[in-house]
DNA sequence: TTGTAAGCGTTATCAA
DNA sequence: TTGATAACGCTTACAA
């Protein structure tokens, strides 16, 4: 027993192949009687056209890729379930494609991939989203693009995206307004693009304050656990202790947690703590942060819900993005040097 | 501009479509002439094969698939990594398929892939492994298939896996040399094939210490922290508690973790806490425990080495796993009602 | 060792 | 609204 052809269905049903292909294909111009005899005869046979020979004959490949270069599981799983939920939808499927974006053989590796495959469009996540070589590279080749939270060139290619100022002005404005005047900052490698957003959101919300900016409270890290610890010892050192430290990203504010322990600064007693949930893993690891979370798999599905319904044309879609809070991030007590609890 | 094809690398070449065809599939009666001809047209064309054409004029697709359901990001992520590695290698694709072991649709599911792709093999990760109707689908279409940790038909299909059995006696009796004499054990769910593996290799170790099996200190989990919590508070409520707790998976273990802290037992000093890192998460997250490490990428590539090597042939390769001590799994202290430390 | 010709299972084109 | 037929880009047989 081998595999049913579409030239099986057509004898079984009675009809010409061409007619198969067009009730396959969803075609108008086909009688309801015709549509019906074929859908049987599949169902009979249990067909299923052969995705290799439909890219070789037509002009597409039901095939798009998603490229990569993040190291973080839970930000790639979350990314494929929305990517692959809407592929399914459209009978599409999914090719992964990690990549290196220090790699000088990354835009061949994309081309390649994009040449065997015969790929009908392309998502990119950050850091990739702003490899300017690759970029350049799929414009040459015309492929419709959709990039999720790109960094430059903003209107290039249809995009996803959360607006990363408001959600540090958003999540700046929420330890205001529990009466925290010291907030400091652990900003996120100088690489990415949020890191700066995420500056720019939270003087915003200070200066809407009244607040004046304090450069001593703004720490740099690169978005991992161990920066963001070093960020929370030196800021916990300083002569005025901040009450809160916010972080840029989920594993620096874990950082943050772990130093504030180690200091024997009880959380959130003397230091509230808060962060981004860039890698969807806060809530689950840390359940009891505050942060502001991206909807990774949101953003995964509407990416490829613009690649599918709009292709070439290019569409933006912003996301809203989330506060959350667990347990309390409590307002902070007066840590003025000599007082004591009340 | 439009893709080069084999045409074009004959004509630029000047040999025969068939020559440069034997030259990609790197098959025996080429001269070395010929063959560098071949291959600097490919590269001065920029030529890629289409795999859709390869797929449907020859017997194979150049691509496996990977079948899962498993909701652990760290788990799905580390597999990949190690199918898309040896995949890479051999410049074959990765298919990624996500399922629901408990659809009806599941069996239909996986034959519409295998169809439309014309996969060459399969690798099944748990519990997707011991679905009898998935197994018997695939034997009916006799696709290689390669199962990650499989419980039953152990011998039906190619195999990689650790030796779970090996694998808790080892940390039982690590435990023991200690000087731990009451250590509970927090079973897995008892739909995986694991879990009875992991309580046998327990209680192998326990009798081979000439230690009594008590069955109070063996508490049924789920995998999931919520049961490790549940399990953990039922065992140290216990009149004569556990000097040590193994948990069958490291979610369960951090539940164990929590559990204990907030019953104000301290870790290490008063409980010493041993898990499964079958998630291969618990050295990042909670990188104190003490855990048995399934190399899970490892299995990954050894999974598609079988595949894309022995093809058909059924083969079994076991993997070892670690044991992974990192912080003090202390020796106990007396627990005994109305001690107080030294 | 090399080349020729006939498919593979679809879709596109054009005619009916 | 339906159908015949020529591609699509490669591999497989078979010849030379």
């Amino acid at each position: 027993m081998t595999r049913a052809t579409i030239k099986d269905v057509s004898r079984v049903a009675g009809v010409s192949i061409k007619t198969v292909s067009r009730v396959l294909n969803k075609e108008r111009y086909v009688s309801d009687d015709m549509r019906q005899k074929v859908e049987e005869a599949v169902a009979r046979l249990n067909y299923h056209p052969s995705l290799a020979a439909r890219t070789l004959a037509g002009r597409r490949s039901f095939q798009i890729g998603l490229i990569h270069d993040n190291p973080s599981p839970y930000y790639i799983f979350n990314m494929q379930a929305g990517v692959g939920q809407r592929c399914r939808e459209a009978n599409f499927r999914m090719i992964i494609q990690p990549c290196d974006i220090n790699s000088p053989g990354l835009v061949d590796d994309i081309g390649a991939l994009i040449d065997q495959a015969q790929l009908d469009g392309i998502i990119m996540t950050p850091p990739v989203t702003d490899v300017g070589t690759a970029l350049a590279e799929l414009f040459r080749r015309k492929i419709p693009v959709v990039r999720v939270q790109p960094g430059t060139d903003l209107t290039a290619t249809s995009a996803v995206y959360i607006d990363n100022v408001q959600a540090a002005d958003d999540m700046t404005a929420y330890l205001i307004s529990l009466g925290h005047r010291r907030i400091g900052l652990v900003t996120g490698h100088a690489n990415y693009f949020a890191s700066g957003q995420r500056l720019t959101g939270y003087r915003q919300a200070l200066q809407r304050a009244g607040i004046g900016f304090d450069a001593a409270l703004v720490f740099p890290g690169q978005f991992d656990f161990q920066s963001g610890a070093a960020a929370a010892e030196a800021l916990l050192a300083l002569p005025e202790p901040p009450t809160s430290i916010f972080a840029s990203s989920d594993e620096m504010a874990a950082g943050v947690l772990a130093a504030a322990h180690r200091m024997g600064v009880s959380v959130p007693g003397q230091l509230s703590v808060a962060g981004f949930d860039d890698t969807d893993l806060a809530q689950v690891v840390w359940p009891s942060l505050t942060t502001i979370r991206q909807p990774i798999r949101d953003l995964g599905y509407a990416a490829a819900d613009l690649l599918l319904e709009f292709g070439e044309t290019i569409e933006r879609r912003q996301l809203p993005h989330e506060l959350i809070v667990r347990g309390s991030t409590a307002p902070p007590r007066p840590m003025a040097p000599g007082s004591s609890p009340g």
